[in-house]
DNA sequence: GCGGACTGCTTACCT
DNA sequence: ACAGGTAAGCAGTCCGCG
């Protein structure tokens, strides 16, 4: 890469000292030194001088401190680092001393912003033009640029009278914000160990052990070269030592009268109890003393397992709160942006506390501390590729309750009473499990979340709080934008790709998507037994990377490279530069899957080690999923359109490809989907050779993945049962394993799956066809005598968007309307609606109203059918056979 | 003015 | 605010029909 236009135009940058631009256009340097006279450069200059002296002079040197953020302080306008001092187990902070300073770039030469835009001069906050060569991946050349060095970050962008509004279309990286931009050329990492010297700021060094290192090498020893200069990099992310961090979570309780959930910007309501677990062990809650307390009450709350301390006054209370929460580095809540802290500050102005007393800083959603940090768990777990690839979908909705029943495997406390009439004690219980419940979230599994999120942070180069509370594509964003500066690569302007590359070239199946995704086989319908599922191993990003696949290599400005071409598509690939997310993702799937899986389940390692290995390609994994469909989103700011298409048509390319040649071997695909192929019957031998196969031909690693004693399929795509050689089934899109389905239901058709789990041979059907004709017979008796409960016959819906917003009407909505109508309960956004089918005119009734003699019994029967019969088919049986109606041939 | 065919909306799932 | 593909149920509309 660096003898390609990349790196070699790399410009160190020397920390403690001012940066130098070094340029070989004499010209331009005598313009500088008559630019070194400007007045307001001395200013600056000088300003610098007097804020090291005024910040930096008091830092202690420091051994060891983990880098938690990176922000901007308006006041002294100097970019700082929050850090996590292991000694001291608390945050400091570190002020730039190098004098760095916000800038934009434009493709203007001096000459012409001097002519034709006088204007830049005379802002408040210009300071320098540099000129500065960037290298333009697009037009794959070097480009002259000038540097536009402003005294803050306002000047540069984000208001009206910035200095980018004045050469609209010539600016570039204005967009960025500037504590981003600071850390990118500081080469900055968070999550990373550093130390303080003499005020200066620098990294730890990493020593990565020599056998691992070896190891990798070795693995990665016949990949291009521009691979290999990487790893060692990559390598001191992953082996960099992730200390613990002392934290604490709390939670609030509001009184109430009505059940209702408390107005967070009015604060009527005092706050009565406060909680408070740590990572030290401490347990604490600070309560609102009530004169009134009955005698259980004193006793129950001399039960609980914590520090109790009652306040005469609320305003004693939460100043004491705020107190203790503001000495720890990290502050965990759950949904705390939304709830416990906007409500705390607002109640705390409410009862006249000064603001100097408040260490909480609101942002437009967010809000966060003066000195540690605020971490919001919710924000963390609603995040969809955490959510999906990290917990693989353990939990499917985002309360603090069922997270924890999915991860801690201990939901909360069952309360009979709503929260606004419970007795002190169960409020003040109640409250705790609520702190604990949050903090254990952080620590289960060896503070496995809190390494997830240390490790997020190192491979994407974003702050904790922004890893907690942004999307996968910001983190994605961030890491290429981070990689983009330190090669000197200029970074794209937002949209500027898809004007010059936004042309589909293939139509998608779904109505208003933009292009065609994965290929999906259609099922051979029946039982098929010895069944062998292989699969691509992470299919796209090895595409992506054997392809050579990025917005700027993917129909690229060489004339050479338009003969290699994407198959069904007319899109090319570039044949002279590796592309950047070639690189990015290519790299952290091959570290992954060449090494860190497998480690992951190394038994001989430690169990440490083991465990670290698990983190990081967990870690890895959340990444490389999201990689291919980030460049297929317009909000994403390097979005590609022929990227992505390329990228599932070569993905429908290879698994094609790969039929054809099982097809060849006369073998019998049964199903496949996006990147697997279900063989019937195949030999050791012809997995081996279709494995080797995939590798020499598509470059692409196949793997078995499953092998099934038998799997089931009726026609339907998506939607088949695999019962393993040790009895163990898998159930895929089945209505009887969807959410929504009603727990009788699913409990039916669990006993089903569970009766075809010990089938073996083919011959066995038939006994399992008796046991499931009884347990239908069952479920429709059982049904018709209304001995269900309203719980085992409700549907359970989410509803996801603001009821108003419905076009139509669907029945979990007017389940909802119905309930606040008649009960006064609000099911919003987000939350989950339980309603029973009904005979009534609306045809439902929400789960608190419903009578179960009023259920619409055919419509359950037809829950039942549908349910089974995508078994049943798969196993050619008739539903009717089951229950129990003559069929045809028995007339005859 | 009614019913079946059809389209579109919504949710939950798969990769 | 990562992508597209599939199934299912229901709401609403269109169209034909003396």
């Amino acid at each position: 890469m660096s003898n390609k236009g990349g790196l070699d135009l790399f410009i160190k940058y020397n920390k403690g000292k001012k940066s130098e631009i070094k340029t070989e256009n004499k010209e331009i340097n005598k313009q500088e030194n008559l630019k070194k006279q400007d007045n307001k450069q001395k200013e600056a200059q000088n300003k610098k001088v007097s804020n090291k002296v005024k910040v930096n002079e008091e830092v202690k040197d420091v051994d060891q401190a983990l880098l938690l953020s990176v922000d901007y302080d308006g006041k002294s306008k100097l970019a700082f680092c929050r850090l996590y001092d292991l000694k001291t187990q608390s945050i400091i902070f570190w002020f730039d001393n190098t004098g760095h300073k916000p800038y934009l770039l434009t493709d203007l030469s001096i000459e012409e912003l001097d002519s034709k835009y006088q204007k830049i001069r005379e802002h408040r906050g210009f300071l320098e033009y540099q000129p500065i060569k960037k290298y333009d991946l697009i037009i794959d050349k070097p480009k002259d640029m000038v540097k536009i060095v402003a005294d803050d970050p306002l000047s540069v962008g984000g208001s009206r009278n910035s200095i980018r509004e004045l050469i609209k279309d010539h600016h570039f990286e204005s967009a960025i914000l500037y504590h981003r931009s600071y850390l990118y050329d500081q080469h900055l990492i968070p999550g990373m160990l550093y130390y303080i010297k003499g005020g200066d700021l620098r990294p730890v060094k990493i020593e990565i052990p020599e056998d691992i290192k070896n190891e990798l090498e070795d693995a990665f020893k016949n990949e291009k070269h521009e691979f290999r200069y990487e790893l060692p990099k990559y390598l001191e992310l992953f082996f960099s030592p992730i200390p613990s961090i002392k934290r604490i979570a709390f939670d609030i309780e509001v009184k109430s009268i009505i059940n209702k959930i408390p107005d967070v910007t009015a604060a009527e309501d005092s706050v009565i109890c406060i909680s408070f677990v740590d990572s030290e062990g401490m347990k604490k809650i600070y309560l609102l003393e009530d004169h009134n307390l009955k005698d259980e009450e004193r006793e129950g709350l001399k039960k609980i397992d914590a520090i109790i301390e009652f306040y005469k006054d609320e305003k004693e209370l939460i100043e004491k709160a705020i107190n203790l929460v503001n000495e720890y580095p990290i502050v965990i809540t759950y949904n705390g942006d939304n709830f416990d802290i906007p409500y705390l500050m607002n109640r705390a102005k409410k009862l006249k506390i000064p603001d100097n007393k408040i260490p909480f800083v609101r942002h437009r959603d967010s809000y966060s501390l003066t000195k540690g940090i605020h971490l919001d768990l919710y924000k963390f777990f609603f995040n969809r590729a955490i959510q999906v690839s990290a917990f693989s979908n353990a939990y499917k909705t985002m309360s603090l309750e069922s997270v924890s029943s999915a991860l801690l495997k201990e939901g909360k406390i069952e309360i009979e009473e709503e929260i606004f009439d419970l007795s002190y004690d169960k409020l003040a219980e109640y409250c705790l499990q609520d702190s604990e419940l949050t903090y254990r979230l952080t620590s289960f599994d060896n503070d496995l979340v809190m390494k997830l999120l240390i490790i997020l942070m190192r491979i994407t180069k974003l702050p904790i709080e922004d890893i907690s509370r942004s999307g996968i594509s910001n983190w994605i964003k961030n890491l290429f934008y981070y990689e983009h500066r330190y090669r000197n690569y200029l970074i794209p302007n937002p949209n500027y790709i898809s004007q010059v590359k936004s042309q589909a070239a293939t139509k998608a199946i779904i109505k208003g998507k933009k292009y065609m995704g994965a290929k999906v086989i259609d099922p051979v319908p029946g039982v098929h037994f010895n069944v062998v599922v292989l699969d691509f191993a992470s299919l796209y990003p090895s595409v992506i990377k054997e392809w050579n696949l990025s917005y700027e290599t993917v129909n690229c400005p060489h004339k050479e490279c338009r003969t290699n071409l994407i198959p069904n598509t007319p899109h090319w690939a570039c044949t002279k530069r590796v592309g950047i997310s070639a690189l990015l993702i290519g790299l952290l799937r091959d570290l992954r899957v060449k090494y860190f899986k497998n480690k992951a389940k190394d038994k001989s390692l430690s169990p440490e080690l083991r465990n670290l290995f698990k983190i990081v390609q967990a870690s890895m994994k959340v990444i490389i999923n999201a990689a291919y469909g980030v460049f297929g989103s317009e909000i994403f700011p390097l979005y590609c359109l022929p990227m992505a298409e390329s990228t599932s048509a070569i993905g429908r390319y290879a698994i094609e490809q790969t039929i054809k040649k099982v097809e060849s071997m006369g073998l019998k695909v049964i199903y496949g989907d996006t990147d697997s192929v279900f063989i019937e019957n195949p030999t050791k031998e012809q997995i081996k050779e279709l494995i080797d196969w995939s590798n020499k031909v598509l470059g692409i690693e196949l793997d078995v993945e499953k092998t099934f004693r038998f799997s089931a399929h009726s026609t339907r795509k998506k939607n088949y049962l695999g019962v393993y050689k040790d009895g163990n089934v898998d159930i895929k899109g089945l209505s009887g394993k969807k959410r929504n389905t009603p727990l009788f239901v699913q409990n039916a058709f669990k006993e089903m799956i569970n009766v075809l789990s010990k089938v073996n041979r083919p011959e066995e059907f038939e006994q399992a066809k008796k046991e499931i004709k009884h347990i239908v017979k069952n479920v429709f008796k059982k049904l018709k005598n209304y001995e269900y409960t309203p719980e085992e016959l409700a549907f359970r819906v989410a509803i996801t968007k603001p009821i108003d917003k419905y076009t139509v009407l669907p029945q979990h909505i007017k389940a909802a309307k119905i309930l606040k109508d008649k009960k006064g309960v609000e099911i919003g956004k987000g939350s989950i609606i339980y309603y029973l089918k009904t005979r009534d005119p609306a045809g439902v009734q929400p789960l608190e109203l419903a009578n179960v003699k009023d259920i619409d019994i055919d419509k359950y029967k037809e829950t039942i059918e549908s349910t089974f019969e995508q078994v049943l088919d798969a196993l050619d049986i008739d539903f009717d056979e089951i229950k129990g109606k003559k069929t045809l041939d028995k007339w005859m």
